[in-house]
DNA sequence: CGAGCTTGTTGACGCCGTCAACTTAGCGGG
DNA sequence: CCCGCTAAGTTGACGGCGTCAACAAGCTCG
C-alpha cells in the first residue's frame, strides 16, 4: 500500500516530471531541459515521460500553465491584502510581479517569450495570459472611476503599465542591469513614474 | 580573378555565414539556426563554419554584435535629426527602438537574452550595449537640464524608460499583444505616459 | 615549381527528441 | 484464485545536432 518507490510503477511520476523540469528551468534555463537529463535524474528511463506528455513542447506547456497559476496567486493575494483598491494597489502589484520573475526567471521566460513554446499549438496558454492582463486592465478602470487616473482607452493604459513592468523584470532577467542597482528603488521608481504619467491633473 | 564561386575556396564565406545566420534568425528564432543548415544553404560543408567562427556561439555573438551597430545607427540617425535635443527627440528615440525590434525580432532577442548566448563569456557585446545605455543616460540629463524632467538620479530614470520601451518592445515581439492594438498608438501612450511622469511640475 | 599556410571536407563521437516493439505491474471479472 | 487486460515503463533504433581530428585542395610567395 506505501506507494512509496515500490520502484517499477513510479506512483506519481507525472507531478515528479513537473516538478523535476520546473526546477531545471530555474536553474539552467529553458535549453537545459532535456527529456534524457529529467529520466536520469528520477531514476526512470529516457522515454517514461512520454507515458504522461505528448512530447517534451506539451511539458513546458504544463510548467508554465503551473507559472501562471502562481503568478496569479501571488498577484490575487496583493488584491485580498488591499480591499478597498487604494492607490496602494498598483505599486504593490508591479512589485509582487517583477519579483516573481526574479525568484523564477526560467519560468518567467517560458511564461511571455514564444522562442521555446511556440503558443500558436497551445491556446490555453494564451487564455491564461489574458486572463491576468484582463485583471490588469480592471485595476486601471477602478483607477479611472476613482478619478486618480485620466479616462484614456484603458487597454492601451494597462499595455504601458504592464510593458513597463514586464520590461523591468526582462531586463533584470538577463543581466541587462547593473547589479549595483539598488532592485527595489528601481520598481519603485518605475511604479511611481508610470502613475505619475497617468495622473488626472494634466 | 572572378572570385565569385570559383568553388572550393568561397571567397568570402565568413560574411556569408553572418548574413545567412542572421535572415535564418529574424526567419525562424534563434533555435532554427543550425551550424549544418547554414552550410547546406551556402553550399559548403558542415563544418566548414569552423575556420571562421570558433563554434556556434561565436557566430551567434557576432550577428549580435552587427545587430547592435544597426541600432546605433538608426538611434544616431534620430539624433543627428534633432540636432537642438527637443522635447521630441526622447519620443523618436523610443519608436525607432520598437520598430528595430518588430523588424528584426530575432536580432532583438538575441541582444537582450542571455538564453542563447551567455554573455558572460563574451564581455565585449555587453560593453557595447552599456554602450547605448549610455547614450541613453545622457538624453535623460540633457532633458534634465533644460528643466524639462525631474533632477532624479538618470540612471534610475534611464532604466524605467528603457525598461518601458524594452518591455513594449517584448510584448510585441513575443505575441503577447492582441494584434487589432495600433502599434503607433502604443508607441506614443508609452513615450508620452513615461515623459509625463518624469515632468518637473509636480 | 614547390613548401607551407589557409580553407574546406569527411568520418566519427556523444548528445538530443522521438517512435515502435517489448516487458512488467497491477486490477477486475470469471 | 487466477487470468487476461490495460496502464506504465524500458530498450533499440533513427535521424538531427555540435564539434573534433584527420585529411585534401587551393593559394601565395620564395
Amino acid at each position: 500500500m506505501t506507494r512509496e518507490s515500490t520502484a517499477y510503477h513510479h506512483g506519481d511520476l507525472r507531478a515528479a516530471l513537473l516538478a523535476e523540469a520546473a526546477s531545471m528551468i530555474d536553474e539552467g534555463g529553458t535549453s537545459s531541459v532535456t527529456m534524457r537529463e529529467i529520466g536520469r535524474r528520477l531514476g526512470v528511463s529516457r522515454s517514461a515521460a512520454y507515458r504522461h506528455f505528448e512530447d517534451k513542447s506539451a511539458l513546458l506547456v504544463a510548467v508554465a500553465a503551473a507559472g501562471f497559476d502562481r503568478l496569479r496567486d501571488r498577484l490575487e493575494a496583493v488584491g485580498a491584502g488591499a480591499p478597498d483598491a487604494g492607490i496602494e494597489q498598483l505599486p504593490e502589484v508591479g512589485r509582487v510581479y517583477v519579483r516573481f520573475a526574479l525568484e523564477n526567471p526560467g519560468h518567467y521566460r517560458l511564461m511571455y517569450g514564444k522562442e521555446a513554446i511556440t503558443r500558436e499549438d497551445h491556446p490555453e496558454l494564451r487564455e491564461t495570459a489574458n486572463a491576468l492582463f484582463d485583471e490588469l486592465v480592471r485595476i486601471v478602470q477602478s483607477y479611472q472611476q476613482s478619478g486618480t487616473i485620466r479616462r484614456e482607452d484603458p487597454h492601451l493604459q494597462a499595455y504601458v503599465a504592464w510593458g513597463a513592468v514586464h520590461g523591468l523584470a526582462s531586463l533584470l532577467i538577463e543581466g541587462q542591469i547593473l547589479t549595483a542597482v539598488d532592485v527595489d528603488a528601481l520598481i519603485r521608481q518605475t511604479t511611481s513614474t508610470l502613475l505619475d504619467g497617468m495622473r488626472a491633473n494634466r
